[in-house]
DNA sequence: CAGCGGGCATTGTCCGGTCAATCCGAACCA
DNA sequence: TGGTTCGGATTGACCGGACAATGCCCGCTG
């Protein structure tokens, strides 16, 4: 069927992957089992199931033990990093729709805690020697099912006593109370990073073997320029799509 | 050492991830052999790979082979999609600098072609049925590394005859051709998907196993709304930080 | 008809092995 | 001294096998 400089392992994953790819095979269908592309292939059953892993690892193939392995299928949800400083609902959303962002919200696990923080939070809240972080840590579900980890990080000196260190839910959000307190942001800078979850973060996502994750964070910055708050966001990537919208400097209609 | 419910794979693994998070083991050292695991868990060879394998698909680990496996380093560059719009270079580097951002653009190998376009190419561009799409592909390398794919989708008809369609780089800019055709962008959308790359892309990116890719679309619009651009890049997730800057819209200081 | 339980198909974890491919370095030769 | 050859260490690609774990279905039972 495929030509034979290949390995077996990779002309067996070609297979399979070229008929996800046109369709011969749609989400959720039911691939060969080990047992049939043995057979199928004259081989050895350690060599179809690493046929079968690779596509795992891609992503494109899901193990419902002991049913089978299934076509994966991925429904991102939209992130939009900049709704935190729009008022209005976003416009420019020609093909948005398409999207599942019909679920909502339904959960959040909120603790708040006080911490040294990773040296990543540190450097970026431009802490000094000894000085701590307080970190309101948040799971949030759709649908009982995890869809990101958010860490927000302050100057413990900063919000100590007010109401973002009580681990419920803060109705006119976080944002709000930090301009109450008087260090309210006025930029801030997001890093994206694209990765392979630990085991922890694969555990407490949920996530499925050959899913990555972006780790978003956001430094934000009071009129100062000094660091006031530093959210470390770990997302699900088989679940997200990450939204910016970009409006060029100098433009004339800026509705 | 470790606990015994879990397997025996598994404690290897978390031997050797405890190992490279407390600094036991640093980016570059070798990790024990396969038979020096083999030995020491008193397990077979089979075992220890199956332990070695599962960290090198979270990108903790590389192999060189025969040389052995090796802690993976991470050496990101900053990826700014803003930076297209910006004149001036960007303020707000406070930690920035540690990045690796020396190297620069040695090479960038360019053709132009014109083609149906992907579903999603077509739907960003808003095409009509038989329109056709002009696409500048591009692979842009550092040191020789391939660092992204860039694949710029056009209207066939907006850009036909001009420079945009000639395969050799555009000092000024293709924005800036674009806005001598009349058709400059006003605002754009960027999307960001988080996946494993495709065959094709881990061959093209000279991706390691357990390296996934962000998928950064950009649609740009004139200011009748319109969808001029459609540019697609694939960045290696371990080769990359992407990076924003936002301002808070009523904000005081605007510099 | 509902609930329980046991068989069964399937994947997961392990064991044992062989041979091939690859890079390094040391030994050897010109 | 400089190049070449060859062996060794190591990983990669396969083979074969055994048993465990897990849902699902089906048939039995109350």
């Amino acid at each position: 069927m495929t030509s034979s400089s290949r390995h077996l392992y990779q002309q067996i994953a070609d297979d399979i992957r070229a008929q996800i790819a046109d369709g011969t095979l749609v989400a959720g269908d039911q691939l060969p089992t080990e047992a049939e592309l043995q057979e199928r292939y004259d081989t050895s059953r350690h060599t179809a199931r690493t046929a079968i892993a690779h596509l795992v690892q891609e992503g494109l193939v899901i193990s419902r033990r002991p049913r089978g392995h299934f076509v994966r299928e991925r429904r991102p949800m939209v992130y939009r990093p900049q709704s935190e400083f729009k008022r209005k609902p976003p416009e420019l959303d020609i093909f948005m729709t398409l999207m599942a962002d019909d679920g909502r919200m339904a959960a959040q696990d909120i603790d708040v805690a006080i911490v040294e923080g990773s040296p990543d939070v540190r450097q970026r809240l431009q802490l000094a020697d000894g000085e701590l972080a307080a970190v309101r840590r948040r799971v949030r579900k759709v649908e009982g099912e995890p869809y990101n980890i958010n860490d927000s990080y302050f100057r413990l000196s900063d919000v100590q006593g007010s109401e973002i260190m009580h681990p419920a839910n803060v109705e006119r959000g976080t944002n709000q109370v930090m301009d109450e307190l008087g260090i309210g942001q006025a930029k801030c800078l997001d890093e994206i990073y694209v990765r392979m979850p630990t085991p922890d973060e694969s555990h407490r996502l949920q996530l499925l073997p050959g899913t990555p994750v972006a780790v978003h964070i956001v430094t934000g910055f009071d009129g100062d320029e000094r660091p006031v708050q530093c959210v470390v966001n770990v997302l699900a990537g088989d679940r997200h799509v990450i939204v910016y919208e970009r409006i060029r400097p100098q433009a004339e209609s800026n509705q």
